[in-house]
DNA sequence: GTCTATATCAAGATAGAC
DNA sequence: GTCTATCTTGATATAGAC
């Protein structure tokens, strides 16, 4: 197959895991088999698991870049735009997913140095879009961290609760920000 | 050594494991070594992983209702009672440290069924002590959840961008109670 | 109650054929 | 680019001696 979409799809079945079972807990065991390849076809393409972790933090911060580009263009009363981020960011987690940079965060202090780097850029990208779509709201560095913070929580939560916990904490950020 | 002791000495060193690594990635050797004991004596105390984790689940809603009993009987303002219970539960938890319970939650697709059952206990409980703590105040649980989520989503933010966040978040989390 | 030794399994990673 | 085969390590767990 052509080396750039299988690097694509591995990538993207590598963040699935990620998000159902963390960085450390995956394994090219799990993925090969669900590609229909080997593990030593996954390490062709990704030597080591650590080149793919990056890659996949790569990944999510071309994510966060593009959901930046969409919700600035959008005809919404700039007061929406971080709920419409809260939203979207939403929308690429499953039921019985949790968020991918709170999965690397759980793992941090056991990732190799590099990909500790990347973690911390991703996660401190993230906060920025968020404190920047709230840039006339006061306070808005605080802000971001608390609406991320209880949004990720909440995602660990409702693995062990239950679903409904997301419209409860949904619907009290969105108080908060009125 | 006494028996009761030693069980106790080991619950004490996995729980501290469980709060740096998670439960699926410490390990009998990790304790063993910490200990001065073998991995075979470990399995003596505790035959498989999941009764000691069944153990430290125990142990943690022990905690809880020492710490509801301590509370309850603090001369302060109620209003001031939920705010304790979250100083009281972060102290218990270092900087390079998660909630044991959130370490649960992110391990919780993958842990035996019978761990699930206890790990869906103590969560529920410790959201019923917030939501207790709570009662004088309107949507009790919806504020619990929130309280909570957000503590222990910022425990794991700490892990990356570092310990100053957990003073933006107290102090957030005091003006929501205001 | 603790030990040594070992069985079994899964993981990351590499060598070399096709 | 993908494969088979293999190495090495670390984990859960058990058997049996002391």
């Amino acid at each position: 197959m052509d080396m750039e979409n299988r690097k694509e799809q591995i990538i993207e079945r590598a963040l699935v895991h990620i998000k159902k079972r963390g960085y450390l807990s995956f394994s090219y065991d799990h993925l090969s088999k669900e590609l229909g390849l080997t593990k030593a076809s996954i390490h062709y393409h990704f030597e080591k698991k650590e080149s793919l972790g990056l890659a996949v933090c790569d990944r999510l911060e071309t994510g966060l870049d593009q959901m930046m580009i969409a919700i600035k263009q959008m005809d919404i009363d700039p007061k929406e735009k971080a709920i419409e981020f809260l939203r979207m960011r939403l929308s690429y987690i499953d039921l019985d997913e949790i968020c991918p940079i709170s999965a690397f965060q759980a793992d941090f202090p056991y990732l190799p140095e590099i990909l500790k780097q990347s973690v911390q850029h991703v996660t401190n990208k993230e906060l920025g879009c968020v404190a920047e779509l709230l840039k006339d709201i006061h306070n808005n560095e605080a802000k971001a961290i608390l609406l991320l913070s209880a949004l990720k929580g909440a995602l660990q939560y409702r693995r062990a609760v239950g679903g409904e916990i997301m419209e409860t904490i949904s619907k009290q950020l969105k108080e908060l920000l009125q």
